[in-house]
DNA sequence: TTTAATATTTAGGCAAACCTAATTAATATT
DNA sequence: AATATTAATTAGGTTTGCCTAAATATTAAA
């Protein structure tokens, strides 16, 4: 059987790859787990034993087929959770990852699939990120940092790079929201400061740590 | 914190001293909970020393006010669970129990609290359950067995005092749902068999083993 | 009331998931 | 290349919640 602490890793295993690419480092873990880096060992031998990661002494690990599909399914349970907390029980999106991170744990496919039915079989959760099917397959994704725009670019704000509640109230506060039309007006070159116009009616100005924070799709 | 051991050693307390009224002994715990006799030993001293139980040495155990208050906290968010996995999520009464049993210890006052308000503060669970208030206040239940009634009462069905699958399903086979009207047609003295009519067309019999499970309310 | 049966507790252990401190390996610096 | 720094591992421990087997209580039966 699979443990809460297994599932943990194993996510954090697929987290870290997808950020770096690399095989994945204890420190790096035990940084993200937040436990010591012996304790990080330990388990790591005991996932490998199962055949979940392949481990090799002192450079890292990296996740199994069995491994990556045990972490998806995770990452699909949390997600689906997260829409339902947003969308049904009208939490902020600031408000529901840790919730969502007890939910995922639940074990039962058939919850899972009556939870998909009921909120309209989404495919994107509050903050933009896609949701893999059952199978583990992810949809494409062809969003992209603002960071990335020139001046007279038109786009749509489609998720975010960055999931701290942090950065997440100050769009709030900013009133940007999943779906808006970003125009971008000019970019001063010097700071990277983009000054955009928001669903055709508000200006606003935006910090390259924040524009490269947001991910956002060509419109059309 | 309260672990989730805790919590289902609680649980348990509080059911074992519902039905019997007296101090909830090991051996009814251990059977309950499907562990060893030692283990509640062990277990019930820890509770104890937590002032959630009194315990006395080879008698049994009580619950206190606090640990009360932990036990109908879980009855409660599992009554809800339940009411939202039937309602929203379209399970059948029968087959809420084990994801109610995993939900019930998610920990967040606040998503109870919302989920409370979804579901449009119920009071009663899918299976005619009182669900206590968040104080741990119980609304007053009048109901009884309809092995109670006799010939000529009219009334409805409004809970079980029987929640095995088994039970249900029967009752589903036999087209019966909380909310129904039974009128007793008659009672066989000799062995408490009960020929009823159901909402006012179709007719059935049942057993003693099933009359005494069902519990009712008299209309008006 | 003495014995037999049943329930409970004690003693000693185990596995999971963590820890600290000490050691060894890998990487970076002079 | 030798040394210092940083990262990873090993060794030995802890806590939680469980176990079995042996010892004591309690309750029931002869």
């Amino acid at each position: 059987m699979t443990s809460s602490a297994e599932e943990n890793y194993l996510k954090a295993i697929y987290k870290l790859h997808e950020k770096s690419g690399n095989m994945v480092t204890t420190s790096s873990l035990a940084e993200m787990l937040k436990v010591s880096a012996a304790s990080v060992t330990d388990f790591v031998k005991k996932i490998a034993a199962k055949k979940l990661v392949t481990y090799e002494k002192s450079k890292g690990v990296k996740l199994t087929d069995k491994g990556r599909l045990i972490a998806v399914n995770i990452i699909r349970k949390h997600r689906l959770w997260e829409v339902w907390l947003v969308n049904k029980l009208d939490f902020k999106w600031d408000e529901v990852h840790e919730i969502a991170e007890q939910l995922e744990h639940i074990i039962s496919d058939d919850l899972i699939d009556h939870l998909d039915k009921h909120l309209g079989y989404p495919t994107t959760d509050p903050h933009g990120d896609l949701i893999p099917d059952s199978k583990g397959k992810f949809a494409k994704n062809n969003s992209k940092p603002l960071l990335d725009c020139v001046a007279g670019d038109k786009v749509k704000f489609i998720g975010v790079a960055e999931h701290s509640n942090n950065f997440l109230q100050y769009l709030t506060k900013n009133n940007l929201s999943l779906g808006d039309e970003i125009f971008v007006e000019s970019v001063e070159d010097f700071d990277n400061t983009f000054s955009v116009k928001l669903n055709k009616k508000e200006n606003k100005v935006f910090s390259k740590e924040v524009v490269k924070n947001l991910l956002v799709a060509v419109i059309e």
